[in-house]
DNA sequence: CGGCAGGATTGGATCGTTCAAATCGCACTG
DNA sequence: CAGTGCGATTTGAACGATCCAATCCTGCCG
């Protein structure tokens, strides 16, 4: 099979180069009869566009980064997995291509980046997992690359273009079921206070009972199955113990339900569904998709001068533990 | 900061553009000292190569495609997770990176190929996930494009390399274990007959029971965590009940956890270490580090005729359940 | 019927690298 | 000392797309 490039294509169809080109990318700029001859050879002879010419003359190369992360602490890992699918796909549909990495810590990943965008002059970065003081916004702002965070910059001033999950939404979602089922002393079995996603899900479930003045105990450890098991148990020796409880992850849930029925997870995990655990599941698939369109509009240059923020609901997944 | 192209290096070292190059392509060529020299202007300017100039000259990208799945199932989706970021790190170490691609079904993927090849012009694939009547495969060998799969050619002969894990040395491992802890009635879990994987695996626990003089009974079932517990307990049934039982799947031992003490997985999923499940695991970085070293033969040229087959062995991670 | 405006189309230059071939420099030989 | 050989280095062209400036139509107006 013989090589096509725009001037095979352009031969075929009787016009120049040039207007091949303005076909692929303003096509509006052509009348529609020769548009339309064009789009015919294109098509006849199977042309692509050869990215690695566009970029060298564009600078831009349809390309965007990620970090994949190693499944550390194997439960929770999923969650970023299922938005890199969701990125894939919502990528693909707009003509870019989704690139991996991986980096030890944020001054390897920064480091990274710098060898990232001269070899490959990637077009942009979306960020996972950020968190307080993160180094690594700041380094890609200050070399104006583009980039989307997907999890608000906890603590920073909100400076770029973000994509969240309501948290406390979602433990609230929780919440309002478990007191709907009859449930009046409901327990959260957590985090300890200062990552900004766990604050995040126990201020959810402490408003709730407030506001609808009930209350229930409340435990910090570290994640964990045998972390949830013993909370638990140790939340069910109060003199008033909880009929329910409300945990910020699956992790700490599967223990807990060896102490007690009625227990509700969090992120919808491999594990929730195995065990038929109810749980807080992130719409991932359009998180993704939220973080694309920012993108898009940023390499586009048409971004409003606020960036942008999203916060999406999560939902309930209701299996037998609740 | 100005753009830092091979020119620039040149003027500064004194040399040409090409002895440039030369220091980055073929060290040997050129002459020690201006070699260093080169180096040194380098390393000073922060030179990076420009691969999209360089791939349209060479028409190698130093770009691996590799699919992600859906989580579909779940459960299992985690072990094609942790080969992925293997795979990332081992590319990386040879200076390749990893794109991403989702596609529906075989045929879907294949016109992805086709779009990936002439767009960004890859220089390789990996493909998981290999099965019986796998089309993918002769459309890649029949275009002569480097590929490698992580899973054998199931049924077909084997005419390109390929990396896969001994599925029955695994369950063997598993089926010695509990033979050594003196069980004598060890049953199967496993999937249908006809895929690959499954009859390998049940395969592996056979044999080690009939070389040990042994037995014990055999279920097969669609793989799920109910469908797990539901067969267990029917091979609980039987009049010489077994007193372990061996399977597929962690779903299926998590399933037949419920029935009964001694019970080994397969995969190492999250769910297994979550809930304490003695599991055969997959050497899955070692795999992707394995596929890379083929795949870098292959692309350079300097792959043996008959194509590289490697079997690697799985472990057994003893937990609280065998 | 010539001139003109405007959009459509064309040719040439360019991006940064590597390939292929030419040139340089130096030691060695007859 | 001219001639040869060989390794090191340089020069010019090419990869395939887009940008830019120049040219070509076409219809319309005076």
């Amino acid at each position: 099979m013989e090589k096509v490039t725009i001037a095979t294509v352009a031969d075929r169809a009787g016009v120049s180069r040039q207007t091949v080109s303005n076909v692929i990318n303003s096509p509006d700029m052509v009348r529609e009869e020769t548009r339309e001859r064009v789009r015919a050879a294109i098509e006849e002879l199977g042309y692509r566009v050869n990215q690695a010419a566009r970029q060298m003359r564009t600078g831009r190369s349809r390309l965007i980064a990620v970090r994949i992360e190693p499944v550390s602490d194997g439960i929770k890992g999923s969650v970023l997995d299922r938005f890199l699918h969701g990125l894939t796909d919502a990528a693909a549909l707009k003509g870019y291509r989704v690139m991996l990495y991986t980096a030890a810590d944020d001054a390897d990943e920064i480091a990274t980046y710098d060898n990232l965008l001269s070899a490959y002059e990637l077009d942009a970065f979306v960020l996972t997992s950020t968190h307080h003081g993160d180094p690594r916004t700041s380094w890609l702002a200050e070399r104006q690359v583009p980039f989307v965070t997907f999890g608000r910059p906890w603590g920073a001033p909100d400076t770029h273009a973000w994509v969240d999950v309501d948290n406390a939404a979602g433990t609230r979602a929780a919440t309002e079921h478990l007191l709907a089922n009859g449930h009046r002393r409901i327990g959260f079995l957590g985090w300890p206070a200062g990552s900004g996603v766990g604050d995040a899900r126990r201020a959810g479930w402490r408003e709730t009972l407030d506001a609808a003045g009930a209350d229930g105990p409340d435990a910090a450890v570290i994640d964990g199955v045998e972390a949830g098991a013993t909370a638990a148990a140790e939340l069910l020796t109060e003199p008033e113990p909880p009929t329910a409880l409300v945990c910020a992850s699956d992790s700490l849930a599967l223990g807990a339900m060896r102490m007690l029925r009625t227990v509700v997870g969090f992120d919808d995990t491999a594990v929730a569904r195995a065990v038929g655990l109810t749980s807080v599941s992130q719409p991932l698939p359009e998180a993704a998709a939220r973080c694309m369109d920012l993108l898009v509009e940023l390499l586009d240059g048409r971004a409003p001068e606020t960036p942008a923020r999203l916060l999406l609901t999560p939902s309930l997944v209701l299996r037998q533990t609740a």
